[in-house]
DNA sequence: ACTATAATTTATCATTTGATAAATGTAAAC
DNA sequence: GTTTACATTTATCAAATGATAAATTATAGT
């Protein structure tokens, strides 16, 4: 078949600015290591991204570097200030103020990236969970514990340091809604309820659980 | 410094029936492949062994088969039939039946070894999950639905099938005390109450919630 | 249209890894 | 004590893997 030859041929080789290139390895290596793992090859990441194997290495010195990356993309200033701001919010009702937080922040680990990478680093590498379990506990599990205190109008602190009983009853709540996200992205098996519907479900059974 | 010539000196290696030595290196990779994954290399399994690389596939002819193994022996006939009873009879009240399936349920699966393989395998391996998933499902969580419609005399199963809501009620408890386990042997954080404790508390919330 | 910069590829390497074959030596049988 | 079976080791390999250096070529600036 003939065609025009006086057209320029599509270059085999398309060149981006180092700061694009830098962000699409990035997003292939977080899409490619969520689904086969961080032991995966870089070659075989360099043929999913549709790039040659150097080339990685060109923007990460070292693999560990891309994976430390692709780490600080996820994990890193995740946490939005304003969620603390929504739990301590006392002029809406406790409820409320669980259903919306969870609602968020489950719009940020309800993912298959999220979590399947939040749980390989989590099985490879203790840095992480020791800076974000603290962080969980001080942010949203401490700061729920003292807000259903007030809800249901305990004794305050002063009174009587929270219980083991306190924190393990948000930390089962809060268990259950990320088990969800293991369930539809680990296990792949299918689920019978919206987030949404979850954790209106999960923060209901909670607060009628700390009431009583 | 003079040593008794005539005593027979340790023999430099050590034989062990076929039979033996299987379920040492078995038992062997259950720890090891537990601690750094099922992608660590057979040699670095074999020093941790105390054994050569090649004696392991004089036993498992494939890392394949070994890893099957391990999956057999952790997985596989861990299900207990009596658990069913457990949850079925219907002569102790419910409360009491929860407590004590999830108390046999957690000797089971909270040991590191049995929660870092099965997330492990989970997050490579499609299959396990396709067997276990539905197994939990159609043996815990539904007889759990049931027992708790009978419990609090609502309407009968004839009348309307199982909702929604009251799978995910469940599940939400379920994944509340799996992820205890996965804080304490992925997170490696400190829990504040022992598994009793925390079994006693989900279980309480549950019906509390189930019942409203 | 030409040139220079540098993004991308090709070629290559040392190490690691799953796996095999042959040599070795332990311990049981005689 | 000798023999023999076979459990274990030593030696080795091809393929895969993380990483580097040199060659190539797309594209912006002139």
């Amino acid at each position: 078949m003939p065609e025009k030859l006086d057209t320029k041929p599509t270059p085999k080789r398309k060149r981006f600015s180092p700061v694009e290139r830098r962000r699409m390895i990035l997003e292939g290596a977080i899409e490619f290591f969520a689904t086969n793992g961080f032991d995966s090859s870089t070659h075989q990441l360099a043929h999913f991204l549709g790039v040659t194997q150097p080339l990685i290495y060109k923007y990460f010195p070292t693999k560990e570097d891309l994976i430390d990356a692709v780490y600080e993309d996820l994990f890193q200033n995740r946490w939005n200030d304003e969620w603390d701001g929504i739990l301590s919010d006392r002029a809406r009702p406790l409820k409320e103020r669980l259903v919306d937080f969870y609602g968020r922040y489950c719009e940020v680990i309800h993912s298959p990236d999220w979590i399947r990478v939040f749980l390989f680093s989590g099985l490879k590498n203790m840095e992480i969970n020791l800076r974000y379990a603290p962080l969980v506990e001080e942010r949203a599990i401490r700061r729920i514990c003292i807000e259903a205190r007030d809800t249901h109008n305990l004794q305050g602190l002063d009174k009587k340091p929270l219980t083991n009983e306190e924190f393990e009853a948000v930390w089962t709540l809060h268990g259950g809604i990320f088990y969800y996200g293991v369930r539809r992205f680990v296990y792949r098996v299918p689920v019978s309820a919206s987030t949404d519907e979850l954790i209106n479900g999960a923060v209901t059974t909670y607060l009628e659980g700390v009431k009583g």
